[in-house]
DNA sequence: GCCAACGTTGGC
DNA sequence: GCCAACGTTGGC
């Protein structure tokens, strides 16, 4: 079975259209430094877990992708590098803290905004929606996948989890 | 730009 | 181990 995900990318950064120019559509999600969404991505995905690609800190903040969790967990290379917004000078390549996985992306859906997600009585215990929640990784409940799935008119995306 | 909410740091 | 101060996230 499956596990789901949402995950918060800053289109100014890595937007859903910037990961469908890469190869395979797959980018490494680089720059989680938050212990919480670290575990999630070392203790709790497996290759093939479904993503819901997220859009934040942007003019409307919605799901606008659906995607895969791509690799394992492995060491995130930025938190070495000094020149890096994500460097971190306590952090050991003996003792890496940082971890990463990839991601692909499998389809650009139209944008299914925080509005209607907020607006939508099947969705209310989604964990993004909660009050002051800033986790940029978030375990999404299978019938919330499933709901959301709908909304966003790919139903037939079902068989690829 | 504001600010609520939350995580992290560091003095004690 | 407590907790105040500080930094960050992210919607608005």
């Amino acid at each position: 079975m499956p596990n789901y995900w949402l995950m918060k990318a800053e289109p100014a950064e890595a937007s859903v259209d910037d990961v469908l120019a890469m190869p395979n559509a797959t980018v490494p999600w680089t720059g989680v430094r938050n212990y919480q969404a670290r575990n999630f991505m070392l203790d709790g995905m497996q290759v093939g877990d479904g993503v819901l690609f997220y859009h934040s800190s942007c003019a409307e903040p919605g799901i606008v992708g659906i995607a895969r969790v791509a690799s394992g967990a492995y060491t995130d290379p930025t938190q070495f590098d000094a020149k890096s917004p994500y460097f971190d000078a306590a952090s050991k390549p003996e003792a890496p803290r940082w971890r990463l996985v990839d991601v692909q992306v499998l389809r650009k859906t139209r944008n299914l905004t925080l509005l209607e997600l907020r607006a939508d009585a099947d969705l209310q215990d989604l964990i993004v929606l909660k009050k002051g929640n800033r986790l940029s990784i978030t375990p999404v409940e299978p019938r919330h996948w499933h709901t959301i799935l709908q909304r966003l008119g790919s139903p037939g995306l079902q068989e690829a989890f």
